[in-house]
Order: C-alpha cells, then structure tokens, then sequence
DNA sequence: CTAGGGTTAG
C-alpha cells in the first residue's frame, strides 16, 4: 500500500494561476522541471506527490511551496530511498533522475513540503465566482493548460459546489483540448450525484459517451468504485451510462454495461434497460432481448407494462407467437394488466407471422381483448386490415374497414393507406383509386405512400400512361417522390427490359439528391442479369459498394440464380462461400437455387453436396428443395430415389405443394410409382 | 420508453 505522510503538515497553495509565482526565486518553470523528474518514481507516487502538493490545506492562501522532498520505500527488509529538492534555480541543480528505480505497490511513500509565504496569489474563492459568472476570458488569463487539471483537484479538494465544478470540468477540456482522466471524471460524477444532479449527469455522460475515448467500461466501473462505494450513486450513475450508450445507438457497449453492473451488482432501472430491451428489438435480436428480459426479472430491476410490451413485440417480430402469449401470462402474474398496445402487438404478430389460419387467430385475440375490456381503437383496426389485405382477403379487409366506422373510429390515411395497397395487389384499381378520391373528399390528404401504392398498383398491371399520370400528380401535390417511388419504378423498367430507362431514372433519383438503397442496385442487377449481362451486374455491383452499399443476401441471390440459369452453377458455388466470407448468412432460397443450377445442369452429385452444406449450416431442407432434388432425380430417370425422397418430405410433415404433385404426376405416377402416397397428393391444393 | 401503411430476389 501506499502510504502518503505529512499530509497534513504540507502547506502548499498557489501553483495557481501559472505556477509559483513569488518575489523569490521560484518560477513556474522551474516547478513544472521538477514536476517533469518524478518519471523516476512510479504513476502513483507521482500522483500522490501532485495531490499533496495541490490538494493540500491551505486556507489562508499566504503560503508559498519552497522545497519538497520525496522518499519512496518498500516495506520489508530492503529499501530504498530517494529526495528531491525543489532547486533554486533549475539549471544548476541535479535532479534524482539517475536513481531510476521504479516503485510497486508494497512502496511506501513519503512526502514532505516546507512552505514560505507569499502574497500575491490566485485563490480559490476568486477561481470559484470567475466560474459561477462565467467570466471565462478572465479566467482563462489565470490558467495554462498545463495547470488546468490542478485546479480541476483544488476545486475538488474544496468542495467546491458540483455545478460549478463541471462547468468549469467542461470549459476547461473544451478550452485546453484536453482529457481528464477516468478518476476525475468519477469523482465529478460522484459530486454530482451527492447533491442528485441526475439531469447534468446524464447529459454529461452523453457527451462522455460520444466522445467515445477509449475508456473501456472495466476500467469505469472500476474507477466509480474506487472513488465512491456509495452503492445507490454507483447505481444511478451506471444506469445513466447504460441509457447514453443507448442513445447514442453503441448497443454493444450498453449490454457490456448491463452484463457488469450485474457482476457489480449495481441496480438499473426500467428506464433505462426498457430502450436497451427497444434497440434491440428493433435490429431484431431477439434471443437478446429474451436473454436481458429473464436477467432483468432475476436481478429483481424493475419491470413495467413497457418492458413487457417491448419483449412481446421482439418476440412476434420472429414469429415466436407463444413466447409471446406466455409473456402475457407473466405480466399478469406480476399484477400488470395488459393494455391496447400490448393486445395491438399480438395482434399484429399472428397477422404477420401466424401460419395457417393466423387471421382467425388474430379474430381470436380481438375477441379475447374486448372481453377483457380493453377498447380497440384506431391502430387495431389497421393492424387487422392490413392483416387481411396481406392474407389476400380484401373483402374481409373492408369489412373490418365498414366496422371500424361503426364504432365510430375515424380511419387515417394510415387506414386508407393499407387498403389502397390491399387493392392494388389484388388488382382492383378502380376501387384503390375511388378510394384515394374518398380521402380527399374527408379532407384527409393522400401521401407519399399512398402514391407508392398506387404506382406500384398500375406498374405491375403495364398501365404506362397512368403510372406517368400518377407521377406527375405527386408533384402537383406538392408531394416529393422518395427512395420507394424511385424503386418501384426502376424496378417495374427493369422487368420491362427497359435498362436505358431504368438508369436514366437512377440518375435522376441522384440528381435530385435522393440516395439509392441496397435494393435500388438489387433491382438494377436484377434487370442486367436477366439480360444475361453478367458484366454489367459486376460492374454495378462494384459501384454500388464504392458507394459504402454493402452487397446483401439478396444481391447474392439475384447473382447466383442468373450464374445458375447460364449453366455456370460452379461459378455460383463460388459466389456462396464469398458470402461467407462477408459475413452473410445464405437463405433457403441461395441453396435451393444453387442446388436447381446443377440439377439442370445434370450434376447431381454437386446438387447434392449443396444439400449437406446447407444441412452444415443448420437449415433444415423445405418444400422447395425436395421439390428441386425430386425433379433432378425424374430428369435423371431416377425415379426409385425421387420416390424416397418424397416419402422423406412426408415423413417429415412437409405438405406437398403443387410443384411437387407436377413433378411427380409428370415423371412417376403415370409410371406407376408411389402408390403409398396417393392420398396425400390428391389432397394438393389445386390438384384435381 | 411500448402497437399500424408503401418498393426490392425467387
């Protein structure tokens, strides 16, 4: 341990303003000589030495350091000991440097300070009220930056008031450009939060935060501890560190947080683990936020009916509908009552993400709501619309729409939004459009995305004329076209062959400032490589990441499929470990479709080596692939192994699809093969 | 601090 002696006794003041500054013969310089020989003893023993020699009582401010001297010497049976002497002059006097010999923790340290008197000092009174009114330029003729950190320690030492201390904490690093270190900033943040400055201190942090200094968070808890073990400003103080990194979206860097205020046992608040628990459900990790949701509910931090919320809406955001209703059960255990939000969520999540017959079940949940007495409003009726609409049942959609009215809720252009798209994509777009003349006739004024719909409606139905129509209408409505508009329509050029004219729209999209997406350049590829134009979608795809647009998954995909269509599946293998290697996860769809490459190219041998590559990455064959490895084996006469196949996908409660029963009628059944399965494949939907 | 609408591969 080290140990600081006659502290007490020293009587050092007045380094400040710019040194020592007397009638005698100490300069500023030669202190900060002095200062510059401690590099022979260790860190802390310099450190202790400056705070003995800046921190130390001195109230009446008449004082004057003269000389100090330092000893340095381990405890046990050697030791060692060296002195230096404030010189009176620097340049003539030897410094200890040539003893080098390095202190460790067991050394004992003593210092001692002989004083004379001064007069003309800058005390720290006259430091404190230039900093309470502000009078930054005249204080800052008082300070050089290599003593702004001493006075930072003076103001500490005299308690001074912790609002005062950090602006001045704040002036001076802004105003010096430089960093105090960890343990000053603790010890603000502790004289802070002894007087329960908790807004200063969180905006602080937040600034501590972005600064982003290469402060792990080890090292602050560690420093927090050691400057206070007071356990409630510890906690406070760390939960507002936990909510700046949230903030300020270091996700990572708050879940560090999380994970050792645990170990420190430090007690955060719902405030702050509820937008940690938000981020990361809305960059869908979700085993995360299952993972802090239990850790929260263990470390007994409070929970409330958002966090519940938040941790069904990540859990129906990945389709895990009974984790989420199990959660419903938990909050109700904890004495919370859910409320429309929470039946909202849940709704949406069958919507969504429910499997056959999800709709029912959404109807379901209403029913369970209402009963519970909670009052569906506005958003649960968009929820359900757009839950029909994409179920491909308009009409049920307008029923709920009629209904929704009946209850005397007013539809949005959210409402009118959802059904002009439903429409759209169900080809009805006279209704889509009557619909949009019935918002203006409400006052309710159509928007971008209403626009989008619409566009999307007719380019897919080849109604050039009125798209252009629709176009010009945004204009007219002093609407602006947005990165979607530009998509849609790239996209719908592309389909059509039309590259030059997808381009020119892509130039146009730049020109008038809009930046292009990941799926702009996906749509562009896509349109080159059906043309064959494997050149161009390189050099597309290269453009596209001097842009700092990453390839994706999808990019991938629209690659391989057109290498795989040009007889090049070898090529396309390639492309999928160049996945890997950018840390992209293949899908279903970049195996089945590599795996048909070969198939039509008659190799499948390579077919089915993808097949237990694809099994090495944990995904499970689906319908498709069975449906692609079926047809390669028919191709190849091989019907014996098409028919274990299919007798594998049954066992393994796949449904046939109508693929599957072609493939099969086609190549097998009028052969007389799978008598077995007979039952199954009459029951294909739309089989005869 | 929590819930709803528009484009994109196959």
């Amino acid at each position: 341990m080290l140990k600081l002696l006659s502290f007490s006794s020293c009587r050092i003041h007045s380094i400040f303003p710019s040194g020592i500054r007397t009638g005698s013969s100490v300069s500023n310089a030669t202190f900060l000589q002095v200062s510059n020989s401690f590099s022979v003893f260790s860190r802390k023993t310099q450190n202790l030495v400056r705070r003995a020699l800046f921190c130390s009582d001195t109230s009446d401010g008449s004082e004057q350091v003269m000389k100090f001297e330092v000893k340095e010497s381990e405890s046990g049976t050697q030791s060692k000991c060296s002195s230096a002497f404030l010189p009176t002059d620097p340049r003539t006097e030897d410094y200890p440097k040539e003893l080098g010999w390095e202190a460790d923790d067991r050394t004992e340290l003593s210092v001692s300070i002989l004083t004379s008197p001064t007069s003309n000092s800058f005390g720290i009174p006259l430091a404190i009220e230039l900093i309470e009114k502000q009078h930054w330029l005249e204080l800052k003729t008082h300070i050089t930056d290599s003593n702004a950190t001493t006075l930072l320690q003076q103001l500490f030492d005299s308690e001074a008031d912790p609002i005062i201390i950090l602006r001045y904490f704040n002036w001076s690093q802004k105003q010096f450009n430089i960093s105090y270190t960890l343990e000053l900033t603790c010890r603000l943040l502790h004289s802070l939060a002894s007087v329960k400055k908790y807004s200063k201190i969180r905006s602080f942090l937040d600034g501590f935060v972005k600064k982003n200094e290469n402060h792990s968070n080890s090292s602050f808890f560690h420093m927090l501890s050691m400057c206070s073990n007071h356990f409630c400003s510890n906690s406070i103080i760390i939960d507002m560190l936990l909510l700046a990194y949230v903030q300020n979206s270091k996700i990572h860097m708050a879940i560090e947080v999380f994970d050792r205020a645990g170990d420190y046992g430090f007690k955060l608040s719902a405030l702050s683990c509820n937008p940690l628990l938000y981020a990361l459900v809305k960059v869908k990790k979700v085993e995360r936020v299952e993972y802090l949701y239990k850790e929260m509910i263990k470390r007994r931090i409070e929970v409330n009916l958002f966090t519940f919320n938040i941790v069904i809406n990540g859990l129906c955001k990945v389709g895990k509908l009974n984790k989420a209703r199990d959660v419903i059960e938990d909050l109700k255990a904890w004495g919370i009552s859910p409320n429309v939000v929470t039946y909202n969520t849940l709704i949406d999540g069958y919507c969504k993400m429910g499997k056959v017959g999800k709709m029912n079940k959404a109807n379901a949940i209403l029913k369970e709501m209402v009963e519970s007495k909670i009052c569906p409003n506005e958003i649960t009726y968009n929820i359900l619309i757009d839950g029909f609409c994409k179920d491909e049942n308009v009409s049920a959609a307008m029923k709920v729409f009629q209904e929704m009215r009946r209850q005397d809720l007013k539809p949005s252009v959210i409402t009118y939004n959802t059904l002009v798209n439903g429409l759209c994509n169900d080809g009805k777009l006279d209704e889509a459009c009557g619909l949009r003349d019935e918002m203006l006739s409400l006052g309710l004024k159509p928007d971008i995305v209403t626009y989008n719909a619409l566009i999307n409606g007719f380019c897919k139905k080849k109604k050039v004329r009125e798209t252009r129509e629709l176009v010009d209408d945004i204009r007219n409505r002093g609407l602006v076209p947005n990165v979607i508009t530009y998509n849609t329509l790239i996209d719908a050029y592309c389909k059509d062959q039309m590259m030059e004219k997808a381009f020119d729209l892509h130039r146009v999209m730049l020109e008038s400032g809009i930046s292009p997406t990941g799926s702009t350049y996906n749509c562009l590829i896509a349109g080159l490589c059906r043309q064959g134009n494997m050149e161009g979608a390189r050099k597309l795809l290269e453009e596209m990441q001097d842009k700092g647009l990453r390839a994706d998954v999808v990019t991938y995909n629209i690659l391989i499929d057109a290498l795989c269509r040009k007889g090049e599946s070898r090529k396309a293998t390639r492309l999928l470990n160049a996945m890997f290697s950018m840390g992209l996860s293949p899908t279903h769809l970049t195996y089945n479709t590599l795996m048909d490459g070969y198939c039509r190219e008659g190799n499948l041998r390579a077919a089915l080596n993808v097949r237990s590559q694809m099994e090495k990455d944990r995904k499970v064959a689906n319908i498709v692939t069975y449906n692609v490895l079926i047809n390669g084996y028919c191709k190849k006469g091989k019907l014996e192994e098409a028919n274990r196949l299919l007798n594998e996908l049954l066992e393994r409660g796949l449904v046939p699809n109508q693929n599957t029963y072609q493939v099969v009628r086609e190549e097998m059944v009028e052969k007389g093969f799978l008598p077995d399965i007979e039952g199954h494949l009459y029951n294909v939907p739309g089989s005869s």
